[in-house]
DNA sequence: GCGTCGGCACTTGTATGGAAGTTAAAAATC
DNA sequence: GATTTTTAACTTCCATACAAGTGCCGACGC
């Protein structure tokens, strides 16, 4: 597992739930593999307590699952919790990118445009840090329409939906992305709901094309019951 | 705060957090109060620690907000949050109807049908136990599409929602829920897709309109930033 | 050799005490 | 009397200890 260090700022609990969070979607700690309280607890310098309230938070969106008197096993990658991830990002969002026309000041715009030029700095150079950029792209919308709780619930299903993107973000497909969103971006300054919407829709739609890629490339990791 | 009894095969965590909620949900803790983990602990006959972990997830969906070394407060009734609920369930909701009329099973359509008869059955007689039913048919569409994790998210949120419905349970206007239903339903059954979602749509714009009467009569638990 | 039982090593669930921090009232000072 | 400082009583957060359940592994009977 990688250790980073504490943010001063942040509880036990809640620095526990980065680090483990950020090793699961980053395929570090490999699905399927069991992990003990003690053992992340030691590894972080901390007691069970945090660790154990951290792993309880990941067990709801069944990113982990917790085995009583047994272990905490991290899941196996499962395509119908993907499928939900994708269902509730892309229903969610449709929504708010065309809400997004109405609600976007100028502020907002800047922002989006900010966001975007870093993108494009970091296109084929920092696979991560692209992805990090993709997710406050998408956050930036969801604080258009003032919707932050619905964001918090949503990112936490996706972190099914984020492992299996970080497989496939060697994939040069994936570079899209950026233009997908620029795309976006330019539909909601004109204030066009449709065009957000089309423009939206055909960004999600190419992380359908990658799960064939996907599941025959990285069969080890797929839970057994959907292969 | 009303004690029910624990179920035996819940942990005492989860049995902490279905007091808690069915509490906040029916008013009988206050919004606005302060509920201290000791307290709740004693009186449910358990230790701090599994209070701690059910109020930690309540604080998830803001439903409580934890304040570190000052207390636990029950959340007052915030429009912006019931906005978000109302929105999340509407827009997950009104997917999921339309996906039901291809993915409705003949043993789908017969629970939906026991669970309706159910719902007229308790009509006028028992609200609470219509409210239950009520969740109940909404869970069935979840459970139609496969999209029992969307549910467990949006019922976490919908619970600033339940909390305002209980409210107006008293309304004859609600009771209109139940022929609601009954059309939704029926559209399932006819596989027709946009009756399935004009009907979805009709129902939850009731709560739209009860929403003037449920800030006027109800100020005191109103959030102030909200008034 | 095979099946069963018992005990040990391991896990998570829970209880409890102390640490750190906040609040508000009491006490001291002006 | 008004204002500032101290202090005491509260809270959650976390560390630690114990309780309870699971599975493995060897011993034993057959």
């Amino acid at each position: 597992m990688i250790i980073t260090p504490k943010n001063p700022n942040e509880t036990n609990r809640e620095y526990a739930f980065r680090v483990i969070s950020d090793n699961i979607i980053s395929l570090d700690i490999v699905p399927g593999s069991m992990i003990g309280e003690q053992e992340v607890a030691s590894e972080l310098g901390l007691s069970r307590t945090p660790v154990h309230e951290a792993l309880l938070e990941l067990s709801k969106s069944k990113i982990v699952d917790i085995l009583p008197q047994k272990g905490c096993l991290v899941s196996m990658i499962d395509p119908d919790l993907i499928r939900e991830a994708r269902f509730l990002r892309i229903t969610v969002e449709t929504a708010l990118v065309e809400d997004s026309c109405e609600l976007a000041k100028e502020t907002d715009l800047q922002d989006l445009e900010e966001n975007l030029q870093l993108q494009e700095f970091y296109l084929q150079k920092d696979p991560l840090k692209l992805l990090t950029l993709d997710n406050d792209f998408h956050k930036i919308i969801y604080r258009i329409c003032n919707k932050m709780q619905c964001h918090y619930m949503v990112s936490l299903m996706s972190m099914h939906f984020d492992r299996v993107r970080s497989l496939s973000l060697h994939s040069v497909k994936d570079l899209k992305i950026v233009s997908d969103h620029r795309a976006i971006f330019e539909a909601i300054k004109k204030k066009d709901p449709a065009a957000a919407r089309a423009a939206f829709q055909k960004h999600m739609a190419r992380f359908e094309l990658d799960w064939n890629i996907i599941s025959s490339e990285y069969k080890q990791y797929i839970s057994d019951s959907n292969k």
